[in-house]
RNA sequence: GGGCGGGUAGCUCAGGUGGCUAGAGCGACAGCCUUACAAGCUGUAGGUCACAGGUUCAAGUCCUGUCCCGCCUACCA
């Protein structure tokens, strides 16, 4: 064995172990197994640069899972790759274009789609190398990206197979039109986002009359469109308007007064000006009365000549300016009141969306929603947290059709031709030969398709779909998927909908939604807030280990999970406690190296401390695979922590250090054997770290090349039985060693002054165990010079004084006693007595208590009002000593 | 406007189907370099479990209402 560092050193190992799981080929999936298949697919990280915060829990709690069902036996599949993320790596690309001086239509579609590639080479290799950072076990072997040979036949296929059922069709309709990306967005892209705006009062004459109707609108510069005004028909105000003209000032356009019911008399004047073709309600109002769809905004946001020739080539927000002036340099304007309200932002780039129509692509996806809640509700999948099912069902419930198609240029061309002599459409992968016209020449539809499309079929065209592959027929549908709840129904939604659409069974059992990570404050991390940890700074400093532990300890069930740094420093401390608990172990086995073939642990003579820890091995294994089988990270993390600090290092390693001054090394070798089966439980959280200790550890596993074997694959421990005996009689002696500390803590004993020790306490059998143990324990934790126990014995003069139920512990303190603080002490723990006495006893005098609470709970009380009344006059006797000695 | 989640120690959070004397980490205070670890050890302090009712032998936990905070959703121009 190597001298090991006093402080734990991540960087050293970290790559180390990596290069070696990856030579071993631990992390590849066999297509066929005799193992029990468990498939996670991983959500492809966006090729857009690197990782954030998010990915890192997200990837870390997969990677927990696979790591432990692999030691559990399974044939386990973690499939990793990334997503080309259409809209996002255009904007990305569009801005270092920029940067060099060029804009995107003059470098053209073609050499634009080339320099997406070449980017893409290069992040996608950056951020699978981050992911191998963090330690993550896929199978690299079948790294995915959702643009490759493979997905465009996927996708192709699931795009004809949906057509063909007539669920993809083609439609004109009012959509969210994004003015700087130049495409249609579906309602999920649309963030509304409440601004302070205005609510602007115009008045539009009636014809032939002298009466004006004053309409309120927030957007005065889509007057430009109007093409009527609405009142509702019971509106009495209104009555003698409808089916009257009104002529639309700046325009000068004749334009009918209506009656419909969807304007609401109490809002604004009552008047809605009527816009069909640019606002979603006009246009069904529009639709209702025939009235025309006068555009004004060309693609890019800006007014076209349907609009008086002054307003030409204004942006929206110059056009609402010059708009308002003229209205109130011509009086129309009656006055301008601030109004709060929502407006639609595209998520990605940020552009105010343009309500606009336009012919698209649309899928209708009501049948396969329907098919997703009756799956749903037969158990097919199930939602963690539970909570989740509930906004699943509600958004499947009231879904609209999903517009597929985008005006882009990167990502998946649909497989849609037109006849360049009669337009007509032929569906097909290749380019057709003939049309039914007779025509042989084609163009294909020039838009891609919505990135959430492909990814939709990331379960199974990763795994070779269409084809009808051995990957499918072993891992589909896949175990869990683990995500935020934040793409619920971007992704998961849409996954569950052409899962069933193209395999006819939905794509994973359970869908695990964490929650995001937030800072102290509860705000969610983002670049834009500037409240964001980096993953790879946060690595570097602290270890990847130290990162991965404070992610999954950080991961309550909570929807917004916050992580300080502060508890990344936990997480480090905790590495460096393990790493120093491993040291003492493997100095001391240079000593007393465990004996070859005592594999079979002879129980027979077992000392407590060994049937102890032992007991709370196998308690922290029960607990541990618990939690993870309930996707309770959170839990896991913490009874590890718990475990390995404070009672393997805070008394476990005490007692051995006892027993190994001693010669006798059986404590050291159940000290081996527990912290390597430690080291297994704590594998799936710190990987790195555990690897190496358990290498170090295990009898043949030093450096060779020979024979290699890893944590990796060693099998997850069993649970062998607790001790409830050896339990309570260790936390008996633990109670007293504490009370010995805590009167030499608070009474000020200086550190090197021994004390005598008197026991008394009239119970045989815990004074056998205290007899026993207690001489052999108590000189690793404080300094004795004599242990005294006794039945009953005299309260020695000048003596500090425990009491733990019957038993009282007293140790003379004849030169050092301060009789103030011991009083002071002692009736601290009095009233305190005299409270939970109090408590207790109030319940017990309840006769509906005794008579209707379950007997063990009665009796549990009983026991425990017993032992408090024995303290409280134990301390109210020696009070009374002690005030009269004193006094 | 609806719906969901939350309000427990100075801070961040645990406390499945009500029942041990309400816990942890961090922070605070006091004392220690005790030969695995100062990224450590030992001890101490700190909580009307948001508020008000109710159900129950028993409520942090269940019910009702109120007040805050956050989020998701909705066509009020």
């Amino acid at each position: 064995m190597a001298n090991l560092p006093k402080t734990y050193a991540p960087q050293e190992i970290e790559g180390k172990w990596y290069k070696f799981w990856q030579k071993n080929d631990y992390f590849h999936a066999a297509a066929t197994s005799e193992k029990p298949p468990y498939a996670i697919v991983i959500p492809p990280p966006n090729i857009t640069g690197s990782l954030h915060i998010g990915h890192a829990l997200d990837n870390t709690l997969q990677d927990c899972l696979i790591r432990w069902r692999r030691m559990q036996g399974y044939n386990t599949l973690w499939m990793p790759g990334t997503d080309h993320a259409g809209i996002m790596t255009e904007l990305i690309m569009e801005r270092n274009l920029a940067d060099e001086g060029i804009s995107r239509t003059a470098l053209g579609r073609e050499k634009f789609v080339e320099r997406m590639w070449q980017w893409k080479a290069e992040t996608s290799d950056y951020i699978i190398s981050q992911l191998q950072q963090l330690g993550c076990s896929c199978d690299w072997e079948r790294e995915r990206f959702t643009y490759d040979e493979g997905f465009v036949t996927a996708v192709n296929t699931a795009f004809l197979h949906l057509y063909n059922q007539g669920l993809i069709y083609r439609d004109t309709y009012m959509g969210n039109w994004c003015p700087h990306c130049n495409t249609v967005l579906s309602n999920l892209e649309v963030e509304p986002i409440e601004i302070d705006g205005n609510f602007y009062h115009i008045r539009y004459p009636v014809k032939d009359s002298e009466i004006v109707l004053e309409i309120a609108t927030t957007r005065p510069e889509t007057m430009l469109g109007d093409t009527a005004v609405a009142v509702h028909p019971d509106d009495e105000r209104y009555q003698h308007l409808i089916g009257q003209t009104a002529i639309l000032p700046l325009c000068d356009r004749e334009i009918p007064i209506i009656a419909d019911a969807y304007v609401d008399t109490e809002f604004g004047t009552g008047a809605l000006k009527v816009t069909p073709a640019h606002d979603t309600n006009d246009y069904e109002i529009g639709s209702r009365h025939n009235l025309e769809q006068l555009t004004i905004f060309t693609r890019d946001g800006c007014i076209n000549e349907n609009a008086p020739k002054k307003y030409v080539g204004l942006s929206r927000w110059e056009c609402r300016e010059r708009v308002v002036e003229d209205l109130e340099n011509l009086g129309y304007l009656v006055k301008i009141v601030p109004h709060r309200h929502a407006v639609g932002h595209h998520d990605r780039c940020g552009t105010i969306v343009e309500p606009t129509v336009s012919p698209q692509w649309f899928m209708n996806v009501r049948p396969l929603a329907q098919r997703a809640i009756e799956a749903t509700q037969k158990g097919e999948i199930k939602f963690i947290p539970e909570r989740e099912t509930a906004r699943f069902y509600h958004w499947m419930e009231n879904i609209e059709p999903w517009p597929i198609s985008r005006q882009r240029w990167w990502g998946h061309r649909l497989p849609i031709w037109y006849c360049s002599e009669c337009e007509g459409i032929t569906a097909a992968i290749a380019r057709p030969q003939q049309c039914e016209c007779g025509a042989t020449s084609f163009h294909q539809d020039e838009d891609v398709l919505d990135t959430w499309f492909s990814s939709g079929l990331w379960p199974f065209a990763t795994m070779g779909w269409p084809e009808k592959t051995q990957e499918l027929k072993t891992f589909y549908p896949t175990s869990v998927l683990v995500t935020g709840w934040d793409i619920l129904f971007f992704w998961v939604a849409r996954m569950i909908m052409l899962g069933l659409g193209c395999m006819d069974e939905v794509p994973f059992r359970t869908v695990y939604l964490h929650g995001l990570v937030a800072d102290e404050k509860g705000q969610k991390m983002s670049k834009s807030k500037g409240n964001t940890i980096d993953p790879l700074e946060t690595i570097d400093t602290y270890g990847t280990d130290a990162f991965r532990f404070a992610l999954a300890n950080a991961s309550t069930p909570n929807p917004y999970v916050p992580l300080l740094e502060s508890q990344i420093e936990s997480g480090r401390r905790f590495a460096n406690k393990i790493w120093n608990a491993a040291r003492f172990v493997l100095m001391n086995l240079e000593k007393y190296p465990v004996p070859a073939g005592s594999d079979a642990v002879d129980t027979s003579n077992e000392t407590l401390e060994i049937t102890w820890i032992r007991s709370r091995l196998s308690h922290t294994i029960k607990t541990t695979t618990e939690a993870l089988e309930n996707f309770r990270f959170y839990e896991a993390a913490q009874t590890l922590y718990a475990f390995l600090w404070h009672e393997f290092c805070d008394w476990y390693l005490e007692f051995t250090k006892q027993r190994v001054s001693q010669d006798e090394p059986a404590a050291l070798w159940a000290a081996a054997d527990t912290l390597e089966q430690t080291m297994r439980l704590l594998h799936p959280f710190m990987p790195f770290l555990t690897e190496e200790i358990w290498q170090q550890l295990s009898p043949n596993g030093t450096d060779t090349t020979e024979d290699e074997t890893s944590v990796t694959v060693a099998p997850w421990p069993e649970a062998k039985g607790e001790n409830p005996i050896a339990e309570t009689t260790m936390a008996t002696l633990m109670e007293v060693i504490e009370s010995i500390r805590s009167i030499r803590g608070e009474l000020n004993v200086p550190i090197g002054a021994s004390v005598e020790v008197h026991i008394q306490s009239q119970n045989s059998e815990v004074r056998e165990q205290l007899e026993t143990y207690l001489r052999q324990y108590l000189p690793a934790f404080t300094r004795v010079t004599s242990i005294t126990i006794a039945e009953s014995l005299q309260k020695p003069p000048a003596s500090a004084e425990a009491v733990i139920g019957d038993l009282a512990i007293y140790i003379p303190l004849a030169d050092v006693i301060d009789l103030d603080a011991e009083h002071a002490r002692l009736s601290k723990r009095h009233q305190q007595a005299t409270k939970d006495v109090a408590t207790a006893q109030k319940t017990l005098d309840n006769p509906n208590f005794v008579e209707r609470a379950p007997e063990h709970v009665v009796a549990q009380k009983r026991e425990l009002l017993e032992r408090l009344l024995i303290e409280q006059e134990k301390l109210a006797r020696s009070l009374a000593m002690l005030s009269e000695s004193g006094g």
